[in-house]
This record gives C-alpha cells, structure tokens and sequence, in this order.
DNA sequence: GGAATAATATAGTAATTGATAAATAATTTT
DNA sequence: AAAATTATTTATCAATTACTATATTATTCC
C-alpha cells in the first residue's frame, strides 16, 4: 500500500459510473457536477484520478472498448465471413438494447451534435469507428481468399455496409427501437449477403 | 407595412443561418452567440422574432424538412417500391454529402449526446424519424396493393430497414463518408429488395 | 511518536450559458 | 408635428461550465 492518505472509492467502479453517464448524454452533454455525483467523489479527487474531463472520457472510452464493446473483436473469429456479418450486427444490436445499457452506442451517441471544443474527441470516435470498419474488410478479404466468400465480392464495400448498420442501430436503439425490431432489420440486410 | 421601426434583417435568411448551424452542431452545440453572430443580429432580435433558442430550432426544423429535406415527400410519389426506397436512399445520401451542407441529417445530428435539457428536442427528433418511417410503411403496404411488392413482403420491416440505412448515413457523412461510397452501401443493401 | 505523503473537503476562479431590462432609434398613424 | 408602435443597442442577470488553491484528514515511513 502507497504511503499517504488511501482513496475511498474504487477507481474502476467510478469509471464505469462516467462511461453510463457519457455513453447516455455524450461527452459535451455530460457535466462534471453529473460526473461527481455518479461516481460518488468531489471534484478534486475526480481531476488527481483521471487528470482532466478529456482524459476520463478517454479512459472510458477505452474500457467501452475493451469490454461492452468487445463484441466486435469477437465476432471476428467467427469462421465465415456470413458468420461475422452476423455476429457484428447481433452484437451490436444487443448492446445497443441491453436494458442494463443506455441505449445506442458510445461511439456514435458521444461523436454526434458538439460544439466545436468537442471537436477532438468527435475526430477520435471517428476514427475507432473506421478501425472497426477496416478489421472488417481485412477480415472479408481474408474470407475470399480461404474462399467463403465469392471472388467478386468488394471487402471493403461490404464492411461499409455493415458499419453503416451498425451506426442505423445506434440511432435507432437510441430512438426508443426494440431488440426484435431491429433483429428483424439485421435479417433483412443479411437477404443481400453474397454466396 | 406595419407601424414601428422596420426589420433590418431577412427573417429567413436568418432562420437558414441558425438550421446551418443547428445542423452542423446540434441544439445544444449552437449557443446564443454563435447564433447571433451567424445571423447577424444581436440576441434582443432573436429573441422578438423568434420566441427562444427552443423555438428557433423548431422553426428551423420545419424550414429543414420542409426544403432540404423534402426529397422524402418527393420520393414516395414514385411508382414503385422499389423505386421509393432506392429515391429515399439517394435522397438522403446526396443530402448528407452535399459540399454546401454540413455533413449529416439534422434529425440524427440534433437528436444524439445531448444533456437532459435537451430531451424535449431530442423527443421530436425521434418523432420525426418515425413519422417518416411511418410513412413509408404506408407507401409500402400500398404498393404490395397495386402488387408491386409480393404479398409476402412486411411493409413495416421495410421501412425500418430504409430508415435504419438513412440513419446509418447520416453517421457516416458525419464522419467523413462520401457520396460514392455511401452510393455503393445503397446499392448493396437494395440488392436484398423482395421482387 | 513525528515527518512525509497523498487523498478529501471547502471554497472560489474566470468564462460562458440562455435570457432580459432599460434606453435609444426608426417607422406609421393620426 | 405629435403620439403610438416596434426594432435595435447596451448593459446586465443568475446559473452553470470546466477547473484549482487552500486547508484538512488519514495513512505509511523512519
């Protein structure tokens, strides 16, 4: 144990506290005075742990990531490229509907309608989004390569579509769209998927 | 012309000022001053025209819908189904990627991370969005009437199949996405279109 | 037990938010 | 020309924003 006066909140539990509050109002929509009051500490200890409004969203962002989010990385061991497909948009969708969950998705609800000081993290958010999209095409192209997906089939192309979904289920759940419904969706767009 | 100091300022040259800015950064991303500064009048103006910030974005809105965003109403006159949701597509697609326009759709823009404040907006937003699925469901049922799509297709799921694509759009535009590529989402996603 | 260390609590910073009050300026009506 | 009406200007309001300085409390090291 570090010398000095030992924190009495769970450093973890808080953050998860911040990435409720984000994932539901965003990263401008959300105010420090909400944040200590979730997490349950005053405002010093907030900035000693996790250095500024920015950086906490960052680490949020991160466990998001690395844990709600990991659906994704997930669904990318998936055998077929159908198979991936599907798990990517089910996971999604299930995350983006879990009654436990704020509706929608961090990466679209956080990146959305900001002032231009939310600029930076808007650009970050973006950009995890195109990393998703890109380890999907590599994942397609490898697909065509061990042949379960036709040669004339456009990796990248595909990966778009699906990421488009992904982003209509965000902006969906986060409307009030029911799991079923949007399940019914994902049905639909797998109707397209080459064979 | 009515007694009293005369306007120096066009009231919809204005109001196209404030849906530019709405659009691009959401209600709770515009303030006051840049609204003002925008539309070059101070906030005793906006306030005498206008009613309110709350007010103005809803005028904005219906000017939104109205103009920019009436190639949805245009869409559903087309003959067929099919061709209603390839219209809508575009539609939306050319709308979100125009140079001129701020990236996006201000139903989708204006709707997420927002601060509780901001439900009432956000509330409407979704309304909209489900109005316009609303109607396309109508459109749809319709067609498989005149027969134009089998007896078998759901119209319903159609239509939130179409608007989570918009939805989904919008995102991307947001995010960088360009009109060919979102072009080549559309047509992927219209080969699973029931003929 | 005393010094060093680190967290918490209280209070307060400057800047910005949406919104207004009072005074002034420009019209039409009579 | 005077009164009535309406817009604009200037200044300001209380509340909230992200953030911090100071003082206090709790722990470990020596």
């Amino acid at each position: 144990m570090p010398a000095g006066r030992p924190r009495n909140f769970d450093v973890d539990k808080a953050l998860d506290c911040a990435l409720q509050l984000f994932w539901r109002h965003g990263y401008e929509g959300t105010s420090l005075s909400m944040l200590t009051e979730a997490m349950g500490i005053n405002v010093p200890s907030l900035y000693a742990a996790f250095g500024n409004k920015e950086t906490l969203f960052r680490k949020a962002l991160e466990w998001y990531l690395e844990s709600p989010a990991s659906y994704m990385a997930n669904a990318l061991k998936e055998p077929t490229a159908r198979r991936v497909a599907e798990k990517v948009m089910s996971g999604s969708i299930e995350l983006a509907t879990h009654p436990n969950n704020p509706g929608g998705c961090l990466l679209v609800q956080g990146a959305m309608a900001a002032s231009p000081e939310g600029a930076p993290i808007r650009h970050t958010l973006s950009q995890v989004r195109a990393a998703g999209e890109a380890a999907m095409r590599q994942r397609f192209e490898r697909a065509k390569r061990e042949g379960d997906l036709p040669a004339s089939a456009d990796a990248a192309r595909l990966a778009r579509f699906v990421m488009t979904m992904n982003c209509g289920f965000a902006v969906q759940a986060a409307g009030g769209a029911s799991r079923s419904q949007l399940k019914e969706v994902a049905k639909i767009a797998m109707q397209c998927w080459p064979s």
